[in-house]
RNA sequence: CGGAGCGUAGCGUAGCCCGGUAUCGCGCCAGUUUUGGGAACUGGAGGCCGCAGGUUCGAAUCCUGCCGUUCCGACCA
């Protein structure tokens, strides 16, 4: 490709609206363009590594057996409504004003239409369908350029099984596909255990890049033994010790009180890990108290795990009529609503000398004996977990780092079958829903995390199957005939070589400022075609991530790139 | 959805408090000189100062409303 018949807007100033690095450097190198939030065009350039990231995404899903299809994003509301997805969506679903259809933010319904009316004996299955294609996320808050976009592409696969042995196999397909596709990517990845969503016993796993830029908080250990999202993660904390002690409850007036740091400094001597923290949380019409160690913090997904996720953090309002106070003053003791559930951390199992709010505002109990004083407890594991504690199997210490999403892989069973009725016949002619998997790959997502974790001062740093071009052919001195000359030549023997060129074609540009274009794009290797060296036969080899210059033969070129590439 | 910030030429910005013909850099066009790390000089083009209303002799500047956008948080497969 020839730079003066391409586009490729590059800018040196950095943006003013972008704050993570991916985002001001595909805007600097003429990757995208942003149209309004959470919309971006895609220019040439960025096109290009999009491609090609699909093109391995395809690759890897045949090797597997998927099957590409091409789903509109037009979709009538009644196919949701049936799922209850359009309820539950809400206002995250873009819909269309003037007709009664919305823009998909993802496929189940619309592949599950599909195979309820084509797959309908055992003999029709497994399947792997997929395809790759825009979603449309009404986002409350987009941010960080195409990391949280209201359009984007993904690919989206579902797989259709007779049996659960049968899913498990499509999923761990899957989970082997996913490894190569990320590694084909060039990227730095870790497979975390997730949320698996209301369906218990359903695996998730999410394919995670360490990154600053990254929404999601993952726990990580040094031998890379245990891995998992934080929201779902598990650690070894020590229980809160038993006492014994038989002290009696006593209520002490704590005026203006309301968080757990103000009671640490009201009570100095109680240990931080007995000021037990209450949270309330409605279940439709259930009301549920949860209690954790006051250097604790519950985990609402955890929550969601076991109550589904329909459960809410209680409003204001509502705290005084279930639990008759308000929220720095709930406790276990004298909760207002009788039919209250308890749910105590296991940590907290059993505890005593423990202080927690008296459902009174301004009050507080202290020497609370769980045992004695409050019925009906059951303990689960419901707190977030935190740096530098011991795995469960004590073998390890736990990192939590930020990361980014770039895929997720997820056993559905049959939610979406059994709600539009995707049901086929088995051998002995019994009619049973179809068990389903989902998979999905953020494209986009992939080429920002890729440059979060490759880049530099000078810009991006490509290399390996994503890379747009792998060779920046740079003439340094247009104003010399036969310099330029040279420089043609090279062209048409490297494009006849089969090598992705992009030849700085440019004249009367400084070749400074073409030495500039060429790092920020990040093409891997630069063959440089100057004057002086070429006046010994010489040219000048760059390479992009590690700076070094070489200068070789111009016979040695050819030897040169088959050992590079 | 709550909080904060920003909106001035293609990009990045000054001016706004304290009202009086819109600043600078990059980029763009023409010419000359340059040509190995974003060249120099000269000349030029380019603006409903986000939109609407108000105050005023006069508004980029003050007031009101709206829109857009970014960040923090909430939410979110």
């Amino acid at each position: 490709m020839r730079l003066k018949n391409f586009f490729l807007p590059t800018i040196k100033e950095e943006p003013a609206d972008a704050v993570v690095i991916s985002h001001k450097l595909m805007i600097r190198a003429g990757m995208i363009r942003q149209l309004t939030a959470g919309v971006y065009s895609y220019l040439p350039f960025g096109l290009r590594v999009f491609k090609k990231i699909e093109n391995i995404i395809r690759e890897e899903m045949n090797a597997i057996g998927g099957q590409e299809f091409y789903l509109p994003a037009l979709s009538p509301a009644e196919l949701w409504h049936e799922t209850g997805r359009l309820e539950d969506y809400g206002d995250t679903m873009f819909r269309i004003k003037n007709r009664d259809l919305v823009l998909a933010p993802t496929h189940e319904e619309v592949f599950t239409s599909i195979s309820k009316v084509n797959l309908v004996s055992y003999k029709d299955l497994p399947q792997i369908w997929y395809q790759i294609q825009s979603k449309f996320r009404n986002e409350t808050r987009p941010r960080s350029g195409v990391l949280r976009g209201r359009q984007f592409t993904m690919k989206d696969a579902y797989s259709f099984d007779s049996t659960w042995e049968g899913l498990d196999e499509s999923y761990n397909k899957h989970s082997q596909a996913y490894k190569h596709i990320f590694t084909r990517c060039g990227l730095k990845f870790h497979i975390v255990k997730a949320f698996s969503g209301a369906m218990g016993g359903s695996d998730s796993e999410e394919f995670m890049v360490e990154s600053a830029a990254g929404e999601d908080h993952i726990v990580i250990t040094e031998n890379c033994e245990y891995a998992s999202n934080i929201e779902v993660a598990v650690s070894h904390s020590e229980k809160v010790e038993r006492k014994n002690s038989n002290l009696s409850l006593e209520e002490i007036h704590t005026p203006g009180i309301g968080t757990i740091d103000q009671l640490g400094e009201f009570l100095p001597d109680v240990d931080r890990t007995r000021l037990a923290k209450s949270r309330v949380f409605i279940n439709g019409e259930d009301v549920i108290l949860t209690l954790v160690c006051g250097d604790d913090e519950v985990s609402e997904t955890k929550l969601q795990n076991y109550f589904g996720q329909g459960i809410r953090s209680a409003h204001p309002e509502e705290l005084m009529e279930v639990a008759g106070a308000e929220a720095g003053s709930i406790g276990p003791v004298n909760f207002k609503s009788g039919k209250v559930k308890i749910i105590g951390d296991l940590r907290l199992e059993d505890a005593d000398e423990l202080v927690s709010g008296a459902c009174k505002n301004d009050y507080h109990f202290k020497n609370i004996d769980l045992k004695r004083d409050a019925k009906d407890i059951e303990y689960k594991d419901i707190r977030t977990v935190k740096e530098n504690e011991w795995t469960l199997d004590k073998k390890d210490k736990i990192k939590i780092v930020k990361s980014i999403e770039v895929g997720h892989i997820f056993k559905l069973g049959t939610k979406y079958s059994e709600a539009l009725n995707s049901v086929f016949l088995d051998a002995e002619g019994k009619s049973k829903p179809v068990i389903m998997g989902s998979y999905g790959i953020g494209v986009e997502r992939i080429c920002a995390a890729y440059i979060e974790q490759n880049y530099d001062d000078a810009g991006i740093i490509f290399e390996g199957e994503i890379t747009p071009f792998q060779i920046q052919l740079i003439c340094a001195n247009t104003n010399k005939e036969d310099v330029v000359a040279e420089t043609e030549k090279i062209y048409s023997e490297l494009i006849i070589q089969g090598y992705e060129v992009l030849y700085d074609d440019r004249i009367g540009i400084s070749a400074g400022f073409k030495f500039k274009d060429a790092d920020l794009i990040g093409t891997p290797i630069h063959v440089i075609i100057g004057e002086k060296n070429l006046k010994n036969g010489n040219i000048e080899i760059k390479h992009r991530r590690s700076g070094e210059r070489s200068i070789i033969k111009k016979e040695e070129l050819q030897g040169f790139l088959a050992n590079a590439f």
